[in-house]
DNA sequence: CTGAAAGCGCTAACAC
DNA sequence: GTGTTAGCGCTTTCAG
């Protein structure tokens, strides 16, 4: 049996199945205007009956409105963005708003593909990660004609608003609590990534501190690849074979960190009165370890809210305030790994 | 000083800049159909100096083709989805489609509203978590005009394309992994979900097998909220306090199974030889814990990558074979906490 | 409260 | 190779 081919329905076909004229089922349906309850509901029942779902590319293009969302993030392969994105789809959930995801991989040129690719499609907001951005990424930003969220840092001049902490400080932080526990041989465990900003910053952060006390990294272990707790154990290792002396660990993220704390345990290292250790991220996940690892929080699913929250906010009133930075301060948390006096 | 309003700049701006028509001039921007050297050159130049992005709405209205993918998941809340979204992803990232992605909270009633509102973009293809939906979500797939793939899952009636496992044959394979190793007294500890289908299956899968061979689960817990360490071994405690004579403990997924490792571990209770322990999902980020915990593959980036790939492949050739069930075989990962003899 | 006309910015299908 | 003419399916605007 030949099914005639069911082409998409339209407007057309809820008018003729209902006997109300297309504008009129255009209001019922986008609940817009003075409609009589009775051809209201005619309509609503005509457009359910066919199954009738609008056509949102008709719409924009005459509304010139795109209820989309553009996040643009540098990766999906820690928990790191995911929960970000999660802050920003449950408060854009409530406002008919839809995030549309682009990943860059760290790489400027993919974030200019991505950003040119998601604002042909006239979104309502852009969420970037990030303030550094190539020339191109941040003339198209400038032009974009509609919000943009620069989030997880602080630290550089945003193109309009902007959400997150300053790494810089975190990094800053981390090394006066370390100074002030007494701490002096200092070894520090990171990722090789040029391009990750915000690791680069927490690192000047630390070692400027540092500086100032007269104190400098003694030895640092680079790794490339996912951030794993064998991939922790491993560095530590290496790194404490190589400095046996050095008497604290900084981390550039908790999951590294937590392999530092476990192949501290299997050596019978003891911790921190021999070797303090820190990590950076607040991945609560890894509460439970023998040691609660030190570390900070970098507020992730909040800095998603509050980003998906500003974009909605101008959606709302495109007169609200512009270009605000909201700093949000990470906490430290002292863990048992830090604190020794 | 005034600037003028900039409105988002059109072909027309783009044509009257170089001089070309307006038809040539989209020719050029879309590769499409012949143009000599030079004028490609001049509307190539033209765009890039202006600035000048495309308007996909209008473009996708008038060649009724969109580069969107909906992606419809249950969760951001921890790795599995995401590393799911991350395959899809790098996939989509060469051919020109944008993923956009919808959280249904495991709510069929969000999923509806989610499904609708994607649809609505009339998405080139729909990825859409589970077999199991709600009437018209599964009414709008059938009809979506645009290939549908279901990953995760591979129990039920697929709509289209199907991309995953059996959860069922992995609660089966693990329950006779279990029983060959000749634990007899059996705890559960899981998550309070019932909207989880494929945690729903695993355990159908256990029990049965473990009813073939005479054994009902002997003790069971289950919790609510997100998976972590400190979840688990709370979960272990309460669990071998009340059961104190359980041989074998068998965790929903590897978050909490970890934790049980861990809890044992400070409990001195030996592992695999007084208590066995495994989990689910492959989550290769826990590697380097003191014991390995047994474990299965949920496959999720292949999936992701292999749905992805469908899609992609029936956008090009719309002739592809439909409907195929692609199942993937989850290994079982050994560790060291299952292995007794 | 309801309807008719005119586009939104682009591309398909033809002419030249 | 390049230009012209019609729409895509909806919403805006304005008239009744």
């Amino acid at each position: 049996m030949t099914v005639p081919p069911r082409r998409p329905l339209t407007l057309r076909d809820v008018s003729e199945a209902s006997g109300v004229s297309e504008m009129t089922v255009s209001r019922v349906l986008r609940d817009k205007g003075d409609v009589s309850e009775a051809t209201r509901a005619r309509v609503k029942a005509a457009a359910k009956r066919l199954g009738y779902v609008p056509n949102r590319i008709a719409g924009s293009l005459a509304s010139s409105r795109v209820n989309l969302v553009a996040v643009v993030i540098p990766s999906l392969k820690n928990m790191v963005f995911p929960e970000v994105l999660s802050g920003i789809s449950e408060t854009l959930a409530g406002t008919g708003l839809q995030p549309v995801v682009g990943v860059t991989d760290y790489l400027p040129e993919r974030e200019e593909e991505v950003l040119f690719e998601m604002l042909s499609w006239r979104p309502s907001g852009v969420i970037v990660a990030g303030l550094e951005h190539s020339e191109a990424s941040r003339a198209m930003l400038v032009r974009a004609g509609c919000p943009v969220v620069e989030i997880m840092d602080t630290d550089g001049d945003p193109i309009d608003a902007c959400v997150g902490i300053s790494h810089r400080r975190a990094g800053r932080t981390m090394a006066e609590a370390i100074l002030e526990q007494g701490y002096r041989r200092i070894g520090f465990l990171g990722t090789k990534m040029p391009l990750d900003h915000r690791a680069r910053k927490r690192f000047e952060g630390f070692t400027a501190t540092l500086a100032r006390a007269g104190i400098e990294i003694a030895d640092r272990e680079f790794y490339s690849g996912g951030s794993a707790l064998a991939k922790g154990r491993e560095m530590t290792r290496t790194l404490m074979a190589r400095s046996p002396d050095l008497d604290f660990l900084y981390y550039s993220n908790d999951m590294i960190g937590a392999g530092g704390v476990l192949e501290l345990a299997a050596q019978g290292v003891e911790v921190p009165g021999r070797v303090g250790l820190a990590g950076f991220n607040g991945v609560e996940l890894l509460d439970g370890l023998p040691r609660q690892l030190a570390t900070m929080d970098a507020c992730r699913r909040e800095i998603g809210q509050r980003a998906a929250a500003i974009v909605a906010g101008r959606v709302t009133d495109p007169d609200l305030a512009r270009a605000a930075t909201e700093e949000l301060t990470p906490r430290l948390a002292w863990g048992d790994t830090l604190r020794r006096r």
